[in-house]
DNA sequence: TAGATTGTTAATCGATTAACAATC
DNA sequence: TAGATTGTTAATCGATTAACAATC
């Protein structure tokens, strides 16, 4: 099948995917349909119908090999290599993303950092130091850079999503809540934990 | 109608507030369903059937009052009050998150900051000092907190989860990347960036 | 009036769920 | 063998989409 995915299979395998490498992390070897449920609250029985339309990647009684199935799912997302992306924003919020490994885990390696406060060029941030902002499309291009994270104030948001898409990236990770105008051919995602919150809430009161 | 929302519905009411109140912020006074759309993925049409369940908010030819529907969202979603959150973890992260208007906007309080390390119990954080996590119970009780936000190591993550459980905390939002155990009762949610770059890539690839 | 956008219908597609045989 | 969990079917429900009259 060279079928592209669906929308909904795509998110609900990249959530699988999370669940899997975490509990590698901890040491585990197998997991149930019933596992992965629990920790994404998508129904067994649909992990179970994602899965077996690609393959019997589970034994019956046992559950799934984890290996197993982080090798298929990354086959089917054909998100297996290494991938560079580029971190805005050298405050707090992108030292927090920089220390972290939570992109790392997922093959993403962060290439480079910028910053448009030019006093910050030259700083370092874990093992990268902060590029020259006037070098972002220099940089964008040999690095192979196809995301932009950005990690800056509200403010700042769209002159940096302005340059990135002049740059060419096409996908853009937007961590202030800042709404972002954008070519139809580019992609943004905002991190929206105030939204969830209140969705939380309302089965809660409710 | 006293009935229950469901789930997919109050997470896109929940969406829609969210770009409600950035594009309040930027001085928008009107918006058409299909800007929303453009900001939230989400289909106009759909934009439409949602709010028009629930009444006629929006003008023919003109489109939505944002301050309307701003009121009747809320109403909606029984979230126009103010709400107490405690913020666990005052690093990096913690400090970018009680830096951020991402909670207040949305009348979420940040009222108590703890961190297991006891050398830090005092420092202030924001305009919030750093409390004592001994006295953890007393606070959730006494400030009527209902939401813990996890910024901490994932390795600290379920330590600090099991005491928000014991002292009746029931909506739990983690930063980290570990895998929670929780009762049945008590819901978690897990930020997860990487999965969201890998599904977005998966289309930027196919 | 002309243009724009809502509110609503109807048709289709995908998600959800229960149930259970297969089998490890 | 007994218990557990997958793989799969079938039935239902909600999401998606196109289309368009109503009306600002």
């Amino acid at each position: 099948m060279g079928d592209r995915l669906t929308v909904g299979v795509a998110t609900r395998l990249s959530r699988y995917l999370q669940v899997l490498t975490q509990a590698k992390k901890m040491g585990r070897e197998r997991i149930s349909s019933q596992e992965i449920s629990e920790y994404t609250n998508i129904n067994a029985t649909q992990i179970r119908r994602d899965l077996s339309g690609f393959g019997k990647f589970g034994k019956r009684g046992v559950g799934y090999s984890i290996d197993v199935l982080l090798a298929e799912i990354r086959k089917i997302l054909r998100t297996q290599g290494q991938h560079n992306i580029a971190l805005f924003g050298a405050g707090r919020l992108g030292h927090a993303i920089a220390s972290s490994s939570v992109f790392a885990d997922h093959g993403f390696n962060i290439a480079a950092v910028f910053d448009t406060d030019a006093g910050k060029v030259g700083q370092s941030i874990g093992n990268l130091e902060v590029s020259d902002y006037a070098e972002l499309k220099d940089v964008v291009h040999e690095r192979n850079i196809i995301v932009g994270v950005l990690a800056v104030p509200a403010t700042a948001a769209q002159a940096v999503t302005n340059d990135l898409v002049d740059a060419g990236v096409k996908i853009i990770f937007n961590y202030s809540e800042a709404l972002l105008n954008v070519p139809a051919d580019v992609t943004v995602h905002t991190t929206n934990p105030a939204a969830e919150l209140l969705y939380a809430l309302y089965f809660y009161l409710a």
